[in-house]
DNA sequence: AACACAATAT
DNA sequence: CATATTGTGT
């Protein structure tokens, strides 16, 4: 706790200060951003203006609009009491894309180069057209600290308050869309069913391809294999609407913010739900953390019963991050009777990241490769590292990364030394 | 509506 | 195989 609150302090201090902040009058559109999508200028200058009626956060000064991010933000902090309510500022984007291949706008995030972004990916099921999200900006400052962390996570967090409701509302200047990657995604998918009446209906909105003869790890910068139009902006609705909404990959990184937000919440409070809040990854819904969530009780369960360690042949993932001494406490609960309670064993884990589960942009959780990928050879074929190894971030310490490092070594897998993150010895 | 869980589908 | 979806009961 004290830990968590030593975090935050310093989280604080890194908060930019109002006047540091983009104005929201202002377009949040690079000019070239700008041309590469035919936006015209007076279209991205409107950027923030349009939109969300019954969101009091958008149409108010930066600093006002600040102050909402903070009381979001302290919503959350305190502790599980307000799980359900809490809307966490800072969501770590499913998608991301690429500014700097303009004919390559939108594509799936990758492991590329130098830019470690975060979050999950898709498999061959398809590939969604990156996310046009203000985080992506810091990609132009990679060692961002925390500083400018802040521009774009406001941003970002602002778009998730709306996504929640507002965004349905949201006309048909396309810009908008750029600023609510999750809204970008919904409508990429297609409405979607169960999560969410789109109510986007006949609105003429700019959305994402989605390919799904695309292999998303392979695939380089080479090709635009994007049908016709390398941007993927288009105005013909029916195809984003037909196509299928892209499996989700848990990939380590993916998985770890999920093992620390259940950590954190404790078994009692770790519903999907709340557990998607947490997490606070966008695009992820609830039903993926429930499936998750249903798988990782059974490994736990399975887990207990070999209280010796097992290296269970098939969970490479769940293997990937070690269960938290407070799970692996309480996992007990999880055998026959539930409805037991007991919150909250042993308080909040040592090594959770508030910040980092609240929604700071985690720069690294670069994606791996997708492809079924046994291994996690991916890790060290290269991950974007740079951010990590110079920016020892707050929300997720050093120590934390070190504590991944050592797996219960697989007995599927002989010679690899199965690393999390490529270490100064790979 | 959210949840858990098993079964089944992809 | 991993994830999604569905069905049933709470």
């Amino acid at each position: 706790m004290t830990m968590n609150l030593n975090c935050m302090s310093e989280w604080d201090r890194c908060l930019p200060r109002p006047d540091e902040l983009t104005p929201l009058s202002q377009g949040l559109i690079p000019h070239d951003l700008a041309c590469a999508f035919n936006i015209p200028p007076s279209s991205s200058a409107s950027t923030c203006t349009v939109t969300t009626p019954s969101s009091d956060v958008l149409n108010t000064s930066p600093h006002s609009a600040f102050e909402s991010f903070l009381r979001m933000r302290s919503v959350l902090l305190p502790s599980i009491e307000s799980e359900q309510k809490g809307v966490a500022e800072t969501a770590v984007p499913l998608y991301q894309s690429n500014f700097n291949e303009p004919r390559d706008v939108m594509k799936p995030v990758k492991e590329t180069s130098d830019q470690s972004l975060d979050g999950m990916q898709l498999n061959q099921a398809g590939r969604v057209g990156g996310v046009l999200m203000a985080g992506a900006y810091s990609s132009s400052a990679p060692d961002n600290d925390y500083g400018s962390v802040l521009g774009p996570g406001m941003t970002n967090g602002l778009s998730r308050l709306m996504s929640n409701s507002s965004y349905a509302h949201i006309t048909e200047s396309s810009v908008v869309d750029v600023n609510h990657p999750k809204a970008l995604l919904e409508e990429a998918r297609g409405g979607c069913g169960r999560t969410t009446g789109s109510m986007l209906e006949g609105t003429n909105f700019m959305h994402l391809k989605v390919d799904p003869s695309e292999e998303v790890d392979s695939a380089p910068s080479s090709m635009d294999t994007f049908q016709g139009n390398s941007v993927a902006i288009s105005n013909e609705e029916q195809s984003a609407r037909t196509l299928k909404k892209p499996r989700l990959v848990w990939t380590p990184q993916l998985h770890k913010r999920f093992v620390d937000a259940v950590a954190h919440l404790g078994i009692k409070h770790a519903v999907p739900k709340t557990i998607m809040q947490l997490m606070n990854v966008d695009g992820l819904t609830r039903e993926n953390v429930a499936s998750h969530l249903q798988k990782y009780r059974l490994y736990l369960k399975r887990m207990q019963g070999l209280s010796n360690e097992g290296p269970s042949s098939s969970d490479h993932l769940f293997a990937s991050t070690p269960v938290p001494p407070s799970l692996a406490a309480s996992a007990h609960f999880l055998v026959s009777h539930h409805s037991q309670h007991l919150d909250h064993p042993y308080g909040p884990v040592q090594n959770s990241n508030l910040p980092a589960i609240l929604g700071h942009t985690a720069h690294h959780l670069a994606p791996h490769i997708s492809s079924q990928a046994p291994s996690f050879s991916s890790f060290n074929t290269r991950p974007a590292f740079s951010s990590l190894t110079r920016a020892p971030a707050p929300p997720l310490m050093s120590s934390d990364l070190m504590r991944e490092g050592h797996m219960q070594q697989s007995s599927s897998a002989p010679g690899q030394v199965l690393t999390l993150f490529p270490t100064s010895h790979n």
